[in-house]
DNA sequence: CTAAATTAGTAAAATATTTTATTAAATAAG
DNA sequence: CTTATTTAATAAAATATTTTACTAATTTAG
């Protein structure tokens, strides 16, 4: 880490304190915050905006200039008068890292203060499972990037890994896997790396990074449906993610829309999740060959089991009917799912993203036809419906954000 | 109308201004949101929680004494040293005015600055219909109040109106009814009356009344249902209310939970509504009597059209024992619902109100086991599930409490 | 091409706010 | 019952911020 954190200090400390000083920590906030929506924004906007006079507002300004937290970007299309200074926020000032950890593998990407993914690793070999091995094997990956030739130079602010199940994001706790301590796993692997380190749900941070980097623009309620092996969904409200009393939203995959006898891994009957997920196509496609259906996928039904998700989207890409079928089915629940959605939150965007968005067409026009039919034509006919952006960056880039936006506080 | 308006002046203007002034009057509101929110305070307190000193603070409270907003409520409970003195918001300092319009009566009521319901008229006889002479008379009635000997010497900041029916709360018009003229609706009674006018829509309203003065206390994430003749909710979310992109939130009633074969009045099929409404309840009891059912509301079928969902609410209470079977039916539907906002939005309490929920546990149990039953227990165990405590006066109290917060600005 | 108009930024004066020190009012300890 | 301790509120001094007036840099109109 290089020397100039001491510059970055008071984006570290979340003290409330009173006092002139503390004053201005909170104006240097307010100005990083608002560059960070702007982009780039003069003196006297920054001073209209946050209710301080220009010669103050130069001031701070100043400094942070000092701190090599912004800088002057020129003097550009002044209507008449004197053109003023646009300033930013320096790319290099700092970084963060997103960590997004899967059942077989982790991605990991660096961010930095402007919010340009400037390196990632993809699908590092890794096998989660919940032991301790597991975890040092996972501190050993992160690790082994921060001394990347690339990245370790580099002054990283925090660390935001992203993990499969119940997770606190308040006091980093991980209930799901590596609970062995009384320590919050967050605080141990800080104690390890000696950088700041968050903990977020794995669908979560796909939604936080599709919502702040992907497809979405200036839209504020927002959903995000992450159609995998699983279901799940991320909530943005009113411009922030919104997890519930307990972070517990979003369990969409099981609520109970369907009246089959199809009894869910959850334990209950009726799940979305039991017509509408990767688990459900595969399902469904082992019933449909053992009862005769044709298929380029497998020859012999006693293949069955070796046959995974990701096989049957690849046969929908080359042709296969029964994929193609099947998959169209699968959007067709979904779509009845969304339009559940769509009536009680008339949200301005929904963003379908997972593996199974893979299929292009064959899932998208079913579920927006089923969309269509089974919800409000009112409340539906402000609602967008697009493919996620991100893809399989969505999980780095959500986590690197989330880490990033926790230090400059705004959630 | 008293003179001392003017001393109010500034909660009336919303302009963004630069300077001192401006400074000053934000500062003002701040406090008076403090206030409202803690009830009473001290300087020290209230200079910490702001992050302004205490001279500073001192003098902005002596200003708002001066001003007659807030008024020394004693020194109490010092554990040492010398006691602060405790402020708190003056009741008499303005009012607010709710007004509830239903289908054939209006309930009216007025707010002091303190949120005490001090005057109320329930039941005003009206009749809602699309024409210049009912929004006549609905203004009528209005003045008739605002000149009612405990109103008219008081000073009203403004009124909030709560329709049936697609509002926009922003600009003020109503599509659904009154929408005559170029002028929003608002603006047209504002123009009559005198007084600032603000519209919203009526389950909304109820539950903007219930998440402020009824069984909420500091809960920030609630569900109301409104379970009346038709199925309606209210959405709180982080302590606001949610609205969704258009203000067309919580169509609860119109999600497609069932595979009946019901037509439900909005056009589409397997509606909530068709099964969890007075509306479903009315059917299932001409259907249950057309077949047979021996029932002590109706002595003939031939009577059946004059049953009305409150007649069979009376019934449940005199131990009619078909009321009773149907109306736990509707619970166990409604319960199923409630399932799916439990597993997406994770919420802290639901509250149960609309005329349905007067049939006491008949209603209730059937609705919590279905909730159980089909909502995962691990976020169900965190969701609260309350009857309404405001019942028939959600409507006004929740419209007064929303022309007094838009006044203040907490939204 | 010059002067007027417009907007940005700066210096000095005026004002406001915070700090520090002090006084006031209460409780707890000896 | 007196003194030390704690907290509130005020006064005066120190500091910070805004205002006002002015200078700088550009566009537009004539």
């Amino acid at each position: 880490m290089s020397s100039n954190i001491s510059k970055l200090d008071f984006l570290l400390t979340h003290e409330e304190q009173g006092g002139v000083a503390f004053k201005n920590v909170i104006r240097k906030r307010e100005i990083i915050s608002l560059l960070d929506l702007t982009e780039e924004s003069t003196i006297p906007e920054i001073a209209q905006s946050l209710n301080i006079s220009v010669p103050t507002t130069t001031a701070i300004v100043t400094e942070l200039l000092e701190d090599g937290i912004i800088e002057d970007c020129g003097k550009i299309d002044s209507i008449a008068g004197r053109p003023a200074s646009h300033y930013g926020l320096v790319s290099e000032a700092c970084y963060f890292i997103g960590m997004d950890v899967r059942d077989t593998y982790i991605n990991i990407g660096l961010l930095d203060f402007k919010k340009n993914l400037t390196l990632s690793e993809l699908e590092i070999p890794f096998h989660l499972e919940n032991t301790a091995e597991s975890l040092e094997q996972l501190i050993v990956i992160l690790q082994k990037f921060i001394n990347h030739p690339q990245v370790g130079n580099k002054t990283i602010l925090s660390i935001c890994i992203s993990l499969t199940g119940r997770i606190n994001i308040d006091n980093g706790y991980s209930y799901s896997f590596f609970h062995f301590d009384e320590e919050p796993l967050a605080k141990h692997i800080e104690n390890r790396i000696g950088i700041k380190v968050f903990l977020e749900n794995d669908s979560r941070a796909m939604a936080y990074g599709e919502f702040h980097k992907g497809v979405v623009k200036n839209e504020k309620n927002v959903l995000f449906v992450n159609i995998d092996y699983g279901l799940g969904l991320g909530i943005l409200i009113d411009g922030k993610v919104y997890y519930g009393k307990s972070g517990f939203s979003g369990e969409f995959g099981h609520i109970p829309l369907f009246s089959n006898e199809m009894i869910c891994h959850c334990g209950k009957k009726g799940c979305l999740e039991t017509e509408a997920s990767g688990r459900a196509l595969l399902r469904m496609f082992g019933e449909a060959v053992k009862s005769g259906s044709v298929t380029g996928i497998v020859s012999a039904s006693s293949e069955l089991n070796t046959v995974t998700v990701h096989d049957i989207i690849k046969g929908a890409q080359q042709e296969d009917v029964l994929s193609i079928e099947l998959i169209s089915k699968i959007g067709y629940h979904l779509g009845r799912g969304l339009a559940v959605l769509v009536n009680l939150l008339n949200p301005e965007l929904i963003i379908l993203g997972g593996a199974l968005t893979n299929t292009g067409d064959y899932l998208y026009l079913t579920t927006k036809i089923a969309l269509n039919k089974y919800s409000l034509s009112l409340v539906n006919s402000d609602s967008k419906l697009s493919i996620s952006k991100l893809k399989e960056k969505a999980g780095i880039v959500g986590a690197a954000l989330i880490a990033r936006n926790r230090i400059l506080s705004f959630y």
